[in-house]
RNA sequence: CGGGAUGUAGCGCAGCUUGGUAGCGCACUUCGUUCGGGACGAAGGGGCCGCAGGUUCGAAUCCUGUCAUCCCGACCA
């Protein structure tokens, strides 16, 4: 076809709304509009791209033995309610952007589809001779994001290709697994990308394993953090690693921990009292208050202590608090710095006066 | 939600300080010339100056409110 018949339309200067490379050329060249906060019409030429890219996507996984499906975008409140995500996705996350049709029924729109496919297996897998069984879509997601940017980086509604499988045994699970892990290094290598496996969190919901594949970029979205020699690479949130050595206390009555008062007034941070006594940030331990809510209503504060030097990851303190205690009352909506605000607003009380309220 | 910035033609911007008939470049239309890697000339069209109030004889410009967008942060199964 002529490309005087592709409705092209591109634009010689960089479109103020857009920061990053990606957003700036799909502008200028003409393959994408934008129509909503983190909404955007594919044009002509993009849907090309995109279908080529579905194409080499779905010869991959046909390969494995994968089955291509197609699963409502609309889903019923009740299949959430019932795996325990709908208020976590809703209220707590808010990812989830929901409404009621006129019979006053709840819906979202699917963020994810893992609600629907167990529904489906429930349904229509009887016996153990079926499986395993692995189901995939390429598929419009909306998550109602906090803030989209960067172009089709972090939209609102984007398009996604999610698998789902079902097995027996957890032989047959890693076979599963390890064939989808080829696919997905077929699938970015054939697409020129080059990208990195690495260990990331799987979220409150659990899961043994989760891996990502990152293509490192100067607009990524995500730290990952890799070991020297190349063997171990994860993502910030999942990182372990050994802390740095702490420097011993000097001698004296310090030495043993015996008990020394200090005085410290308005020293309200790690680097003050560094400042002001000659400690190294290492020889301290912080103390963090924090404040957990929970589905039921239930409003847990948390003590924290870490090593003076170190921070918090609240995606692996959510994780432990979840564990410990949304059995008993549902999905962990949140976890707030505990200020002397939040205690007036949630009716609790506790004496403050001499706690820092800033950021550690 | 907190912090910062910006809204003037399809895109990029000037004009606002100091109120007085809305401009520039690109794009678009017509005619002519040109013609193997973003052509040239001439003539044109296009604006609720984000929106709503206010001040004023008069508001793109000053004041108040509001909406939207972008950036930083919180968040990201």
């Amino acid at each position: 076809m002529r490309v005087s018949r592709l409705m092209l339309v591109t634009l010689r200067d960089d479109p103020a709304e857009a920061e990053i490379p990606s957003h700036k050329l799909l502008l200028r060249a003409g393959y994408i509009r934008r129509v909503g906060s983190g909404i955007y019409a594919y044009l002509p030429l993009l849907w090309r791209v995109l279908r080529k890219v579905s194409a080499i996507v779905r010869e991959e996984l046909n390969a494995t033995g994968a089955l291509e499906t197609l699963l409502p975008q609309l889903q019923p409140a009740e299949l959430w309610q019932r795996s325990g995500r709908w208020a976590g996705y809703t209220a707590g996350e808010g990812i989830m952007f929901h409404l009621e049709d006129r019979q006053g029924r709840e819906l979202g729109l699917g963020p994810t589809h893992e609600e629907v496919i167990t529904a489906l297996a429930a349904d229509l897998l009887r016996s153990y001779r079926q499986l395993p069984v692995n189901l995939y879509q390429i598929q419009t997601k909306f998550r109602d994001e906090i803030r989209p940017r960067f172009g089709l980086m972090r939209g609102r509604e984007f398009i996604m290709k999610d698998a789902y499988s079902f097995h027996a045994d957890e032989a047959c699970l890693r076979q599963t697994y390890a064939a989808m892990d080829g696919a997905y290094r077929r699938i970015f290598s054939r697409c020129g990308l080059r990208a990195v496996a690495v260990e990331a969190d799987s979220g409150a919901i659990g899961g043994s394993a989760s891996q990502e594949f990152m293509v490192t970029a100067e607009a990524g979205e995500d730290l990952i953090l890799a070991s020297g020699d190349g063997r171990y690479a994860a993502n910030q949130e999942r990182a372990v690693s050994l802390p740095a050595e702490g420097l011993p206390l000097p001698g004296g009555i310090r030495a043993g921990g015996s008990g020394e008062e200090l005085s410290t007034p308005g020293q309200r941070s790690i680097e003050e009292l560094c400042a002001a006594h000659g400690f190294d940030a290492s020889q301290l331990v912080k103390v963090l208050l924090l404040l957990a809510r929970f589905e039921d209503g239930l409003r847990q504060p948390l003590l924290v202590s870490l090593r003076g030097d170190q921070e918090l990851n609240e995606v692996k303190l959510a994780n432990a608090v979840s564990a410990r205690l949304s059995a008993a009352h549902g999905a962990l909506l949140g976890i707030d710095p505990l200020t002397a605000e939040l205690l007036r607003s949630e009716g609790l009380s506790l004496d403050l006066t001499s706690i820092s309220t800033g950021s550690v």
